[in-house]
RNA sequence: GCGCCCGUAGCUCAGCCGGAUAGAGCAACAGCCUUCUAAGCUGUGGGUCAGUGGUUCGAAUCCACUCGGGCGUACCA
């Protein structure tokens, strides 16, 4: 952590001292322990400046360096012209205590501290439950907020939803379908209308009040209320069972009643954007290609097309003062956001404070077996039917553990099973295993709360391994939120559950015989379990305190 | 046609703002339970990083082209 810069610091006074330029070079830490803690790349890249053998100049750099042997025990020149670091045990053995006084806030870090974020996902409008493909925005979403939050932002989650519209009127027209043929099952049904179970539910309701009042009557108004009414109610109770619980929900109808949507367009034609044709109005948008086409805003109906509203809503967050701005959406939608940006910053507005999450899609299957996701029969694989078919813990897991730029393949079967195979359970179980040394500890764990521990006794391989990977943490999550990928908390969550086990297997931790080291064992047992819990916590799973031996 | 994303072990995928012998899980094979949960650990086998060319001291990573897959390319949202 702090290491990086003090390396970083002693070889530039370095570079200084002989004269040489001083370049940005990387530190990073080396695959291979054989290579050291930190390594710096610096000789080489200055060898075609000076014309020297990169290990050559590698050697005069250490040299010059001036460092505390009581932090760094040996420097070596490897390979091309690596400069490489060996940091003493002790330095890492001295960080334990930290870890377990900062507890639940190990890791998180101060960095954006006072500033502000948006994060916007979920969005789906209310015509229909949520599916199982929603799955991967909601989770994704669900993980990015608390990365951003340990980054220290202070966030909002929001919410855009459009309860106006022809999605709503089509709903509406799908409802009153499926309640007239409660009563004539003859009555026509929409060509396009939403095919669902549920619609013919939110039917039921309808007559279960109101009887056959509305039958054969030009009521729609009724339909769409209790239609909108039962599909929010259930995206939201699902969002609750997910754990996600959102700050605004932003209605789209809003824009409208505030004339936000009538001003932009007067902006974008007193900008000279826009222009008429076939009764449309079309916004000219920049083009990098001759191809490209511009897009029609208002349609010669009067009503304005989507990029219209959403672009009037970027604008609206951006007025609000956010540093960051995050939309998280499916690659179907990837187009029409660069639609919108380049639309909004044709205005004038600095969009470099958007940053858009584009996810690909999702596939499931069972085993070899594809799962239809398709809503066009009217049996969809709903998200609901997902979290109770495999649970909570496994469908965030699941959906979160690929980068969102790449297709996810979701196993049903795989993430349903209870077994080693489930890589859920393997970090998980780690967990547990630290809960379960900790019950036994007993009357040991009385004298270590009192105890001033020796954490220098740790000295065995997979102790010091450990340790180093868990001083990690704090970086991995920074850089998680930078970037904007939960997935690698997984990839470090793994590393640490390995060292972990390792630990588990080669050194026994309660021990009679040696109170002193058991201590020591025992606290870096706690650290484990405390960066498993905050890992756990980011990624939105749960940390159990114990996992049932398998038959 | 054009745009975006992807192509890495038998399977699912990390690694991609250039770095040392390309990694993990699953699957296969061989070991390890009288001591804190074996949902664990140790070891073995498995690769033309889709292909071709280029840039570089150095390319899975950057550039160009080709091939293969996904998603877009609406006066639907």
């Amino acid at each position: 952590m702090a290491l990086i810069s003090f390396i970083k610091n002693i070889i530039e006074k370095s570079l200084l001292e002989l004269n040489f330029p001083v370049k940005e070079q990387t530190i990073d830490i080396p695959k291979e322990e054989k290579f050291g803690d930190y390594s710096s790349n610096i000789a080489m890249l200055l060898t075609k400046e000076l014309k020297k053998a990169p290990r050559i100049i590698a050697a005069e750099i250490i040299e010059k360096l001036e460092y505390d042997k009581s932090r760094i025990s040996k420097i070596e020149i490897a390979g091309p012209g690596f400069i490489n670091f060996f940091i003493n045990d002790a330095f890492y053995t001295d960080e334990i205590p930290i870890v377990l006084e900062l507890g639940d806030n190990f890791g998180k870090s101060e960095k954006n501290k006072g500033k502000k974020a948006n994060l916007e996902w979920v969005s789906a409008n209310p015509t229909k439950p949520l599916h199982a493909g929603h799955g991967r925005q909601i989770c994704l979403g669900k993980s990015i907020a608390n990365l951003l939050e340990w980054s220290g932002f202070e966030l909002t989650r929001e919410y855009y939803y459009n309860d106006a519209g022809n999605q709503m009127t089509l709903l509406a027209k799908s409802v009153k379908a499926r309640y007239e043929q409660i009563f004539d099952e003859n009555y026509p049904f929409p060509e396009d209308g939403y095919q669902g179970n549920y619609i013919k539910d939110i039917a039921e309701v309808i007559r279960l009040e109101k009887g056959d009042s509305f039958r054969g009557t030009d009521e729609l108004d009724y339909f769409r209320k209790k239609g909108e009414e039962y599909n929010f109610e259930s995206i939201k109770s699902t969002l609750v069972e997910l754990g996600i619980k959102h700050d605004i929900f932003f209605n789209e109808s809003s824009l409208y009643s505030e004339g936000t949507i009538k001003n932009i367009i007067d902006e974008f034609s007193k900008a000279g954007l826009t222009y008429e044709k076939d009764g449309a109005i079309w916004l000219k948008l920049e083009k990098e290609q001759e191809h490209q086409k511009d897009k029609v805003i208002v349609k010669a109906s009067g009503e304005p097309t989507y990029r219209l509203p959403d672009m009037a809503y970027h604008i609206n967050k951006i007025k609000r003062g956010y540093d960051l701005i995050v939309d998280i959406f499916g690659s179907d939608h990837g187009e029409t956001y660069r639609e919108v940006l380049k639309g909004i910053s044709s205005l004038g507005y600095d969009t470099s404070g958007i940053n858009v999450i584009i996810h690909q899609m999702v596939t499931f299957k069972s085993g070899n077996e594809s799962v239809k996701m398709s809503g066009r029969f009217g049996t969809f694989y709903a998200l609901d039917d997902l979290i109770s078919d495999i649970g909570k813990d496994a469908v965030q897991f699941f959906f979160i553990m690929r980068s969102a730029g790449s297709h996810l393949d979701f196993d049903i079967e795989l993430a349903k099973d209870e077994s080693d195979k489930n890589p859920v359970y393997y970090l998980q179980y780690a967990h547990a295993r630290i809960c379960g040394i900790l019950r036994n500890a007993g009357e040991l764990m009385e004298d270590f709360e009192n105890k001033k521990i020796d954490f220098s006794l740790l000295k065995e391989k997979d102790e010091i391994d450990l340790i180093k990977i868990l001083l990690q943490f704090p970086l991995e999550v920074e850089s998680a939120a930078y970037s904007l990928e939960p997935h690698k908390i997984i990839t470090y969550l793994n590393q640490v559950a390995e060292n972990f086990h390792r630990f588990y297997r080669n050194c026994r931790v309660i021990n009679i015989e040696n109170k002193p080291l058991s201590f020591a064992r025992l606290g870096l047992a706690l650290s484990a379990k405390q960066i498993l819990k905050n890992g756990f916590h980011i990624l939105g799973i749960s940390a159990p305190e114990r996992m049932e031996k398998l038959p």
